[in-house]
DNA sequence: AACCAGGCTCTCC
DNA sequence: GGAGAGCATGGT
């Protein structure tokens, strides 16, 4: 476990190793945050959060500790994690540079409805779109934090147009998410995660606008099955230039079983640290193979 | 000015 | 059931 102290409304983080504020919302698995001042801010369903981070420990202020508790899985502990990811030469320089980042245990509804965003779109924008989604729909709530903008629940979600969509900046993806917000009345969200990782795989993928790969990234980011390994642009790139022999494989099925067969139960961790990696670093050393 | 972004749906074979 | 076009939008 992490080291960590939970007061009412508080959390004290005092090992930083394992708890990078910055490394964990900014890696990509997130959309409902924002980098204030000297703070990170976050929303998750109608909770709320304040990050501060000093030199010597990491304060969480927030409407609900247990909540974030949970939200940042305190309770893992990400050193036999780390050290095991490392035995492989690109993962050891990957978690050098994305140390402390943790996979979040997300809200379902908010982490549903921001990877059907995500599609063929970048990660500035899809924030822009659940921030406004947030504010234009959400719950005006006051806290000991100040005022914020609760994320919508799914009745509030549900009298949003499409045209509305549109304006908060979805494009086509607008009618997907009317039609999968209509589809969410039939589901319980909560209740699916006693499923096996396919089968709630195969009920994801039944809404409208989620795929393999979005549907992948909701079992990683809010359901919490750390050996999925969603394949996008960029891991793609991970692959073909770091892990191919010689050809290129378009296929992406393909792409993650082969990074299956390598990490095993903590894929999710280590696509997650080559994501990060290869989004700041990518731009770089083209012929640079590794293993 | 093309190309890209945490891809999906729909059509056609 | 697998490949390919088309898809909104803003940034580079």
């Amino acid at each position: 476990m992490s080291d960590y102290i939970k007061e009412k409304n508080k959390i004290t983080i005092t090992n930083l190793e394992h708890f990078n504020i910055e490394h964990i919302l900014e890696c990509g698995q997130v959309f409902l945050f924002e980098k204030c001042e000297n703070y990170y801010e976050v929303v998750s369903g109608n909770e709320y959060a304040r990050i501060f981070t000093y030199p010597e420990k990491v304060e969480i202020l927030c409407t609900n500790e247990d909540y974030f508790e949970n939200y940042f899985d305190l309770k893992t502990d990400y050193s036999k994690i780390k050290q095991n990811l490392s035995t492989h030469l690109l993962l050891k320089q990957a978690i050098e540079y994305g140390y402390g980042m943790r996979i979040l245990k997300q809200g379902k509804l908010e982490t549903i409805i921001g990877f059907i965003i995500s599609a063929n779109n970048n990660i500035n924008r899809i924030k822009n779109s659940m921030k406004k989604l947030r504010e234009q729909f959400g719950t005006k709530t006051v806290s000991k934090l100040g005022e914020y903008y609760a994320f919508p629940t799914l009745d509030q979600l549900s009298v949003v147009s499409t045209e509305q969509f549109v304006s908060l900046g979805t494009g086509y993806r607008a009618p997907h998410l009317v039609k999968a917000i209509e589809q969410l009345k039939q589901f319980d969200l909560e209740q699916l995660s006693v499923l096996e990782t396919a089968n709630l795989k195969n009920k994801l993928i039944k809404l409208q606008g989620i795929g393999s790969k979005v549907a992948d990234c909701i079992l990683l980011f809010s359901y919490y099955r750390t050996d999925v390994v969603p394949v996008d642009t960029w891991v793609e790139k991970v692959y073909n230039k770091y892990f191919s022999q010689n050809n290129q494989i378009k296929n992406r099925e393909i792409i993650r079983e082969e990074f299956f067969n390598i990490f095993t139960k903590l894929s999710g961790y280590a696509q997650q640290y080559l994501f990060y990696y290869e989004r700041q670093f990518g731009k770089f050393n083209k012929n640079d193979k590794i293993g």
